[in-house]
DNA sequence: TGCGTCATGTCAGAATTCTGACATATGCTC
DNA sequence: GAGCATATGTCAGAATTCTGACATGACGCA
């Protein structure tokens, strides 16, 4: 039965274009001396200072512990750093430092050419009804369990 | 800049739908006492008896040593059974007992659910050119490490 | 036959991520 | 102010997945 084969549903294909992309991104960042999810919280610190752990987290999918443990090898490695006490509350607005800066231009050219080379085969309204069609889906999805 | 947003990529919200319907699944197979590699595997065994556990793990894009915890906990579980000895070279072909097709069966109508649920805003001429984009998507990037 | 290559299953250990739990800080309601 | 719900950071431990390594069996080729 070619209709109801597993190996051709949305979800399977799904899964299999996103084990890529990781592969692919862990491939090219490795070069700068990170992982997916270190390029990950760099990517949102970029776009957006003063994140706190909780709000990457859930930007990246992942526990306020995974997350945690992310942000503490960044800051090891000089790319972020967090107040000592919190300003306000108990989250701890995260920064990029200068490395973290330089380190994430560097890198973010390499994941660009990533996601150019998966999208080669669309033009640019094929990406546009792409970006809707997923956000529609994670959204008819959200609305059972988060 | 919302030109260049990292959120509104295709890779980013790749990331959040696969997240969404992992989690979805993962909770609609909890009712049936399955994880979501574990009903991954048993479909697979399902649609193609016989698979060994090298090529179950190309399937659900994990290594040799990940499936074969799995495997072992649905061996475990009475769901698939392995011979001893390998009918040639060293590859074990994997096949579901009875229980394991009952528990498949019973499953499959919940996961085939949040499939559709997911893909609901999508008529079945954009499913197939959907599935052709990541399709084409996973191809290109596998050219240079996979 | 003998050798080199490849695929498979498996062991050992580390890295990653998760669940569960707890203390702290804020804001809302009474 | 007192009480309660919510959000955050963190600790402890388990579950999952990975990398590295090794032995075994099949196959191609000299």
């Amino acid at each position: 039965m070619t209709q109801d084969d597993v190996y051709r549903t949305v979800g399977y294909q799904l899964k299999r274009v996103q084990a890529a992309l990781r592969a692919a991104m862990d491939a090219a960042l490795r070069a700068h001396g990170l992982t997916t999810p270190q390029y990950a919280c760099l990517e949102m610190l970029g776009q957006r200072p003063e994140l706190s752990n909780a709000e990457l987290a859930r930007g990246a999918f992942v526990t306020r512990q995974s997350m945690n443990v992310v942000l503490r090898n960044l800051e090891e490695a000089g790319l972020v750093s967090r107040p000592a006490t919190a300003p306000s509350g108990r989250a701890l607005p995260t920064r990029l430092t200068e490395a973290g800066e330089r380190v994430l231009e560097a890198a973010r050219a390499d994941v660009l050419a990533v996601e150019r080379r998966m999208t080669a085969g669309l033009d640019r309204a094929q990406a546009e009804v792409l970006l809707r069609q997923l956000d529609a889906m994670a959204e008819a999805l959200a609305g059972s369990d988060g």
